[in-house]
DNA sequence: ATGTAGACTTAGAAACTTTACG
DNA sequence: CGTAAAGTTTCTAAGTCTACAT
């Protein structure tokens, strides 16, 4: 499909005669691509905005008499507000968080706010609660949900979605991502988090600020309940928010990425990141020239760039002291994340990067660099504490106003998004073997994906069964092995069969055993792709990287060029995320 | 420059649903 | 048909980055 030129101006952020001219007008091109439609311009994100508002928690519903929470072995009963932050402990009484030292003093601490002062002179110690009773309740409560028929749970959703799920913005019916309110809880944070275990308290309407246009009709909030505030402002995108207690940070419910909004965004992040492609080499020159600046500030600049272009690290914006978890990124490394060996392995000028991440995810790896940038590193850590900054004349802030100078819309974020793309569609097409069937052309996407999410960091857990899992193929594959070498035999007995009677049946036969044998060994190979593809993804999350990193015309591109179905690739939701994608990209697409 | 609020993207875990298999 | 594993969806925390005040 042709795309206008006005609509690539207004993705690249060019500014035109006929942008100006409709200025402030909501005018549609054309009717038969939603992506072909007249975007808004200065900032302004939609014209009609209609809602029904939030999803709160369901109330507290107090427990059963015969559930029980003991006090060293007494019964004490609890109000109802006590009792509702007890049910939050109970609920993750087999979590390791409950274990947690800081989990458990902020969550003690929290609870106590709750009680009444009769309470609170009863229940001192965290260690005489006993909350087994309650969580068992919550276990069988839990497996009755499960043995709700598959009916009932569905309606019920199907209802709430269709109600509450979708918005009107513009001519548009677009699904909402999170329309219900999160409800109140435990704090649980990512790695040595300082406020683990406080109490996330309940959100109500007054709490709740809601935007929507003018003329639409307003969401009512609960009978007897008012609204924080109505506004109506379309220079943003978010439909209702609130501030949660934990961090004082703003919450909001947004689009799904399938609406237009999002996905108009989303591609216009990769056109930054393709603009990055066309003026790489310029800015690579210049941060290697940069390396031997007389200007201390200019040389960490320098290096922080070329780790952010060459490890894919994310920018590290500082953050407040005991707030959350001690994480770092590139302009945020402290001496201590970093070793230096002048030669390591018989490679020169190797450094040791090792230190927590976003959502306390390890990143660790030894790298060759190049001997001005060893030298420059040696300066920036001399005469520093292990704690000091790395780069002490350098913040995000700095280094983001620096690539807005190389290129427009340039920030430290869009290197992660050029690397990641230009890497899958490298690995591609390196990977990709022509005579290969359609299981081995997946494992090779599969492998560049891989590749991307390695670059990114993109870490899980092993899953918990993963050695079991692994076994249980394996086994699978010696069963298939053992089928297979039977209907070798049976088809040259077959053959041979044929052989001495030389009449249709015993042909015909022969035939069907060798199908078997093809049909056989088609499935012994898939288990075996399977295998080995398990086996590399051990530790390695994709998600992340197909869902924000990749390009998705890379992905539809390669698809077209190999006759592989896009299904085998993007499921239902991701091809309604990258339904734009799947709209415009054929098969000679470059990235 | 420096701090802060706000908006939006990115992230892995957990919950839930579907599929494969004996 | 029941169970386990795989696949999908939901959840919400934790980042990035901009705008604006000081």
């Amino acid at each position: 499909k042709t795309i206008s030129n006005h609509l690539v101006s207004c993705i690249l952020n060019i500014p035109n005669a006929t942008n100006k001219k409709n200025e402030g007008l909501s005018v549609i091109l054309r009717a038969d691509s939603r992506w072909e439609e007249e975007r808004y311009t200065d900032g302004v994100k939609w014209k009609f905005l209609e809602h029904k508002g939030p999803v709160f928690a369901p109330p507290y519903e107090p427990l059963p008499s015969k559930v029980n929470f003991y006090y060293d072995g007494k019964k004490p009963g609890l109000s109802p507000e006590a009792e509702e932050v007890a049910t939050f402990f109970a609920k993750m009484l087999d979590h390791e968080y409950t274990t947690k030292d800081i989990f458990r003093k902020n969550f003690f601490k929290d609870w106590r706010k709750e009680m009444t002062s009769e309470e609170k002179a009863k229940i001192t110690d965290l260690k005489k609660c006993n909350f087994s009773e309650m969580s068992d309740y919550f276990k069988a409560q839990s497996e009755a949900r499960k043995a709700m028929s598959k009916e009932e749970k569905l309606v019920k959703n199907e209802r709430l979605l269709q109600e509450y799920g979708f918005c009107i913005m513009d001519n548009h019916r677009e699904r909402i991502a999170n329309f219900r309110i999160e409800p109140p809880g435990l704090f649980r944070g990512r790695g040595d988090h300082p406020k683990m275990g406080m109490l996330k308290r309940r959100i109500r309407p007054k709490d709740i600020i809601v935007n929507c246009s003018k003329d639409s009709k307003h969401p009512q909030p609960p009978p007897g309940t008012k609204w924080k505030e109505v506004r109506h402002d379309n220079k943003v995108t978010w439909l209702v928010s609130w501030t949660e207690n934990i961090q004082g940070s703003i919450k909001y419910i947004m689009l799904n990425p399938s609406s237009r909004i999002k996905g108009e965004k989303d591609w216009q992040k990769y056109e930054t990141a393709r603009r990055l492609k066309k003026c790489v080499d310029r800015i690579r020159t210049q941060y290697r020239d940069d390396w031997k600046s007389k200007e201390m500030r200019i040389r960490q600049r320098a290096v922080a760039l070329y780790f952010i272009d060459k490890l894919a690290l994310r920018a590290g914006n500082e953050k407040e002291e005991g707030e959350t978890a001690d994480t770092v990124g590139c302009c945020s490394l402290r001496v201590e994340h970093l070793k230096l060996y002048p030669e390591n392995d018989g490679q020169e000028y190797v450094v040791e990067f090792d230190f927590l991440g976003k959502d306390s995810i390890r990143y660790y790896n030894k790298v060759p660099v190049e001997k001005r940038v060893f030298k420059n590193l040696q300066l920036f850590m001399e005469n520093k504490e292990p704690d000091d900054d790395l780069f002490d004349r350098l913040n995000t802030s700095i280094l983001n106003k620096h690539l807005q100078e190389l290129m427009d819309g340039l920030t430290a974020k869009v290197f992660r998004t050029y690397n990641a793309s230009i890497t899958l569609q490298q690995q591609l097409k390196e990977l990709t073997n022509v005579d290969e069937n359609v299981p081995a052309k997946i494992l090779s996407y599969n492998r560049a994906n891989r590749a991307v999410a390695i670059l990114c960091n993109h870490q899980r857990a092993p899953p918990k069964t993963f050695e079991k899992s692994m076994q249980n193929l394996q086994t699978k594959i010696e069963a298939k092995r053992d089928q297979l070498s039977d209907a070798k035999r049976e088809l040259k007995s077959a053959k041979a069969d044929a052989k001495v009677r030389k009449d249709e049946k015993s042909k015909k036969a022969v035939e069907t055993k060798k199908k078997a044998v093809q049909r056989i060994e088609e499935q012994l190979m898939k288990l075996e792709v399977q295998a080995t593809d398990r086996e590399e993804n051990k530790q390695i999350a994709l998600g992340t990287s197909k869902l924000n990193y990749l390009d998705p015309r890379i992905s539809v591109a390669w698809c077209k060029k190999w006759g592989i179905p896009v299904e085998k690739i993007y499921n239902k939701t991701q091809r309604e995320k990258f339904a734009w994608a799947i709209d415009m990209a054929d098969e000679d697409f470059e990235f």
